[in-house]
RNA sequence: GCCGGGGUGGCCGAGAGGCUAAGGCGGCCGGCUGCAGACCGGCUUAUUCCCGGGUUCGAGUCCCGGCCCCGGCUCCA
């Protein structure tokens, strides 16, 4: 029975979601404004592990996730930059989609705003039918907060002096706490034609449309990073109940804690940003990848080289324990029976997958979880590989397919259909190496592992034998 | 100030009333070895879980009171 926290209630509930069998999860992406970063990152990788387990519960997911690709930080930039908004959306989008890409996210939907004007003309339309919201005298429809009644629970912020927002249209709100629905273009800024004249959406009015419309008037989970609590998620559940007259709109909030860069928060100020196209250059994908994944999605990440290498050697004795198992099961004759040794180790590895999904289905505690597979993996190298049987291996990478569903940073070593006579010129150049150890030209056998490093093969001697395991 | 989350071995991080407090990283020693790495074994590695009280037969775990750290509170994943 999966558990999850939300951020609502502030506790622990049962995840049921409203069609059994289905999840539906809205998750807040990017402004296109700059480069993707770790922060980023952090939160992507933390809802495509919970998507993933879900799956691998037997969940149809649907995943969207969306793209603010106008708003004032682009406005800036494109003016600075001397180019329009739409280049400046587009080139941050395309860093944006090639992270997810390197980092194994694969998300159902991505909308954009800016392809959803008219819905969302459509939607504040609807809330100012509904008395929920009016049109100022510039033109800007702000959403009328005091006509919501249940505004600040999400946030814990229940009274009105906590709700400040939006300072710069102070003058002509109704209060402080209401927000833009829609915001009258000021001279040279980008618009679209609406009833109430040449505009573009407020921030928040962008999620309860997209979502609405690719979801549903109600869905499963809303995610996104706790930043976004307030004022953010906030607005988009008063305007969204408000509009749809539904409650809840959303069962389930779930916020990802946010990411300090070496104990300090990352800033511009700071200069510590960190994008992933750099972070790309130093740690390969999969690590990245195995190191946010392996985090749990609530607490807080620190960046530090400490932990990014913890996640290299974590990731090397995964894929390292994935081959080796791969190539008893080219080596090894299938036995008809099990020694004693090995029925024992049939049911520690039942033991471990059980272990592994009672963790996940505590609040998705994946910490725990992956002390099952690392467990796993000790196993593999200390009993398994000792005396190997077929069967046991089997096994053994089936169970690491399975956890590998969730962690996604193996695919390359599963989907891979051996032999490929790829990996029988390998096997020749190690062959070749071998020759020239035993003669002793170690000048140049040691080129060749450096070669074979390049190019993502790396040699491991054992005595006379030599194994290569891809990176 | 307000709203959250925390303080467990050199580091990361499980444990949330009851067997000897997971797992990993790093370091050291040994095995293997032309070198490197990988892998194996051992040690570092917790009479102890920030401090002080309390509840209990029994507390990292619950309660009370402190101290400290991190994040959010204009825009932010």
């Amino acid at each position: 029975m999966l558990r999850v926290y939300n951020t609502l209630s502030r506790r622990l509930e049962v995840f049921s979601p409203l069609n059994p069998g289905t999840v539906l999860m809205y998750v807040c992406g990017p402004t296109v404004y700059d480069y993707t970063h770790v922060g980023h990152a952090r939160t992507y990788v933390a809802f495509d592990v919970i998507k993933r387990y879900l799956r691998l519960k037997g969940y149809d997911v649907v995943h969207v996730q969306n793209i603010t690709d106008i708003d004032d930080k682009i406005i800036r930039r494109s003016r600075e930059e001397g180019r329009s908004w739409r280049e400046v959306a587009d080139e941050f989008t395309r860093d944006y989609l090639e992270v997810l890409e390197k980092l194994n996210i694969k998300v159902d939907l991505h909308p954009r705003v800016t392809e959803h004007i008219s819905e969302i003309i459509e939607f504040i339309g609807l809330l100012l039918e509904k008395g929920y919201a009016y049109v100022a005298p510039s033109g800007s429809v702000y959403f009328d907060v005091d006509s919501y009644g249940d505004y600040g629970r999400l946030s814990g912020r229940l009274s009105k002096e906590e709700w400040g927002q939006e300072q710069e249209y102070v003058k002509e709100k109704k209060h402080p706490y209401d927000f833009a629905l829609w915001k009258a273009a000021k001279p040279g800024e980008p618009w679209w034609e609406s009833p109430w004249g040449p505009g573009r959406p407020g921030w928040h009015i962008e999620c309860s449309v997209m979502a609405t419309l690719y979801l549903g008037e109600r869905f499963d989970i809303h995610g996104g990073g706790s930043d976004l609590i307030f004022p953010h998620h906030e607005n988009e559940r008063a305007q969204s109940e408000a509009a749809l007259g539904v409650k809840p709109w959303v069962r389930y909030w779930l916020h990802t804690g946010m990411l300090t860069v070496e104990g300090q928060k990352m800033s511009k100020s700071l200069g510590n940003i960190v994008p992933l196209k750099d972070l790309f250059r130093e740690w390969q994908p999969e690590v990245v990848r195995l190191w946010l994944a392996t985090v749990h999605y609530r607490s807080v990440v620190n960046f530090s080289d400490a932990s990014l290498h913890q996640a290299g050697r974590n990731y090397e004795r995964l894929a390292n324990a994935v081959q080796a198992l791969q190539e008893v099961l080219r080596k090894e004759e299938y036995s008809f029976k099990l020694s004693d040794e090995g029925r024992k180790l049939l049911r520690e590895m039942a033991r471990l997958r059980r272990g592994f999904y009672e963790a996940m289905d505590e609040d998705f505690n994946v910490s725990k979880a992956f002390s099952y597979v690392y467990e796993l993996t000790s196993i593999v190298f200390s009993r398994i590989l000792e005396k190997p049987e077929a069967a046991v291996a089997l096994r053994a990478l089936a169970l690491l397919e399975e956890f590998n569903k969730v962690l996604g940073v193996l695919d390359k070593f599963f989907s891979r259909a051996p032999p490929l006579p790829l990996d029988q010129l390998i096997e020749l150049i190690v062959e070749v190496r071998k020759r020239l150890r035993k003669a002793r030209e170690y000048e140049l056998a040691d080129w060749i592992r450096e070669q074979l490093l390049k190019q993502g093969v790396r040699l491991y001697d054992r005595g006379e034998e030599t194994v290569w395991r891809l990176l």
